[in-house]
DNA sequence: TAAATTTATGCAATCGATGCCGGGATTCCG
DNA sequence: CGGAATCCCGGCATCGATTGCATAAATTTA
């Protein structure tokens, strides 16, 4: 089988001690130059590479870092991803994915076998389903640095990376309503969700500035993010059969813009019928055709940013105790390209 | 900082020595039943789990694999991770993931560090840049195991998972000579790799079919899939500006297909003017305005299988020789909906 | 009762790399 | 020329868990 060189074999190669061999190798002051010569060019000739579990154990240090995302196979968090990977790479660390697909059970199970010991840090946007958040306090308790990003909670106090949910939200309503709509629904995710929340607040905040009326029929949750079967169509469904049927959506997740376009289209609904304006990280919105308003996250930028502050923590050197919340902005565009943008970063 | 609880702890605690408790926890035949209760249930009750980095270094096996892809924020890739997921967690390996960004470089280093001995095994989908393997046979000669999935290549022997790619081109070009078109164009990616050549056969073979003469012309590649900026209009606008231009487009790949619309509407063509049929795995194409007639390919199984295989692998007790080549089923959608199907699984 | 056998546990080596300590050899200085 | 400083390098322990072998105690057998 597969039998790596060590530095043993090159410490019987050229009659040497394994310690002066792994001196040499990093430059240990405590080596003659001429001997750290013939140790690298040995090392080397014969392709040695260090063992990263050795040094692991030794070190209590993996060079890698887990994230807990509740699907990758989403717009959003892939780019995320890519966001987080690129950081990682350079820095010399390595990424460990894992999907909570908006379980409660599943992140829980994740993140521990992720932090036992195997990991130095955790960047993670939190799955629907979960309200006790018990397994992350003890983790962070225990010294683990953690990051969130994207869907982040209130009662762990860490570094934290968000767009400006509440005024997307906000601009995203108001646009509607620019567009001479006033019965505006909502679809929103699960409710206890921190996007969940704050966008609820600036959907709320547009229609009170422009003395709409809030109605709580107008409003549909998905608890499952879109996740069941039928879930969004049926969400869609109720906002169309009220009696005073809603004229334009106002949709706060990506997967939910999606779905909310295609159950339009089975309702053979056109855009001027009822005009979507929601959040979506997909590639391809400018190409829809039951066309779409949509605040588009820089995704990208956020996994970026998470990893360097998690990467920040991990190697502090000394305990962190001011943490810091980045409010990223996010870009409205409108049906036919961009033309507002949410508020501008400086 | 974080001290996880360690077998000695427990052997401290209950005035045994460490092996004992390593065997009364993996429920060792030597041990009395009184001893195993009373270790387990301390273990239990102080959360104990084992260091998998210690076991790593013991038994030399990590239980992780390695995924080189070459973006994770693209549908098919995003998908065969989630099926790469779901496997990999079920038995119980950690995933790695990391992208070359169809660079060679990238490869090259991503790989070497995923299998520098931190990794039990390889899946990869080769970057459009790559000529070169010698990466990966000097891995695989050493007894690496490594599965290919899509983009595979003939030079090492192992498994390999990837789908019908002759006959899928094929039927996505006859669907458009069907529907009364002859100057049928391709849109290709790098033209060295194995998705490129086989589906390229299958264009030339449906023309050859219907006794349409293969026009050289009529063929762009895009050698850096259409990741560089530009590359895919320009190839478009090349086709379009022809003397004999063509009127319909096979796109092969994912992400040039969406590239191909993107163009298209940006000339105002009309889907009647042009229609175009491509690889897509985009969870949105039947929502999208030029329309697309699509080759769907079951990326979550392609992961699945091909962790499957890796694993089998990874866990035979006698090195395996037989290799297999698992060929899976495309589907063919219609611009608006599904209407043939690729060669049915059987 | 002594010997053989079983049972239950501990000791020590191992995996690969590194840090601490100590020691031999050379050089330096008085 | 002798003692000290310096320079290089080897030995041993360590990280956490496993495992072959040794061994003490308990039990059985002769």
């Amino acid at each position: 089988m597969f039998k790596p060189v060590t530095i043993k074999d090159i410490a019987k190669a050229l009659g040497l001690s394994p310690s002066t061999v792994s001196r040499a190798l990093r430059d240990g002051y405590e080596i003659s130059p001429e001997t750290k010569r013939i140790v690298k060019e040995y090392a080397d000739k014969i392709d040695y590479r260090s063992n990263p579990i050795a040094l692991s154990l030794k070190g209590r240090r993996s060079y890698s870092i887990g994230v807990v995302v509740c699907e990758v196979a989403n717009s959003f968090f892939s780019q995320a991803i890519n966001g987080i990977e690129s950081i990682a790479y350079n820095k010399g660390y390595r990424v460990i994915i894992s999907q909570s697909h908006d379980l409660y059970e599943r992140e829980v199970i994740n993140t521990k076998h992720l932090a036992n010991s195997s990991v130095d840090g955790l960047l993670i946007s939190m799955a629907a389903e979960t309200t006790d958040f018990s397994h992350l306090s003890s983790l962070h308790e225990n010294g683990l640095p953690i990051v969130f990003f994207d869907r982040v909670i209130d009662q762990i106090q860490t570094h934290k990376v968000i767009v400006n949910n509440f005024s997307s939200a906000f601009e995203a309503t108001e646009l509607l309503i620019k567009r001479g709509h006033s019965r505006i629904a909502h679809l929103a995710s699960a409710p206890h969700l921190s996007i969940t929340t704050e966008r609820m607040d600036g959907y709320t905040a547009a229609l009170n500035k422009h003395s709409i009326a809030f109605n709580p029929e107008y409003v549909q949750y998905c608890p499952h993010g879109g996740r069941i079967y039928g879930e969004v169509e049926d969400a869609v469904k109720k906002l169309l059969s009220l009696p005073d049927s809603a004229d334009a959506i106002f949709v706060s997740s990506d997967r939910l813009s999606i779905g909310c376009l295609r159950a339009l289209k089975k309702f053979h609904l056109n855009p001027e019928d009822m005009p979507v304006a929601g959040f979506s990280n997909s590639d391809v919105v400018e190409l829809l055709k039951p066309t779409l308003s949509y605040v588009r996250q820089p995704a990208f930028e956020m996994g970026r940013i998470a990893t360097e502050l998690l990467i920040g923590l991990i190697e502090a050197k000394y305990p962190v105790t001011e943490f810091e919340t980045k409010v990223l902005d996010t870009e409205l565009f409108l049906n036919d390209g961009p033309l507002a943008t949410g508020s501008k970063s400086v």
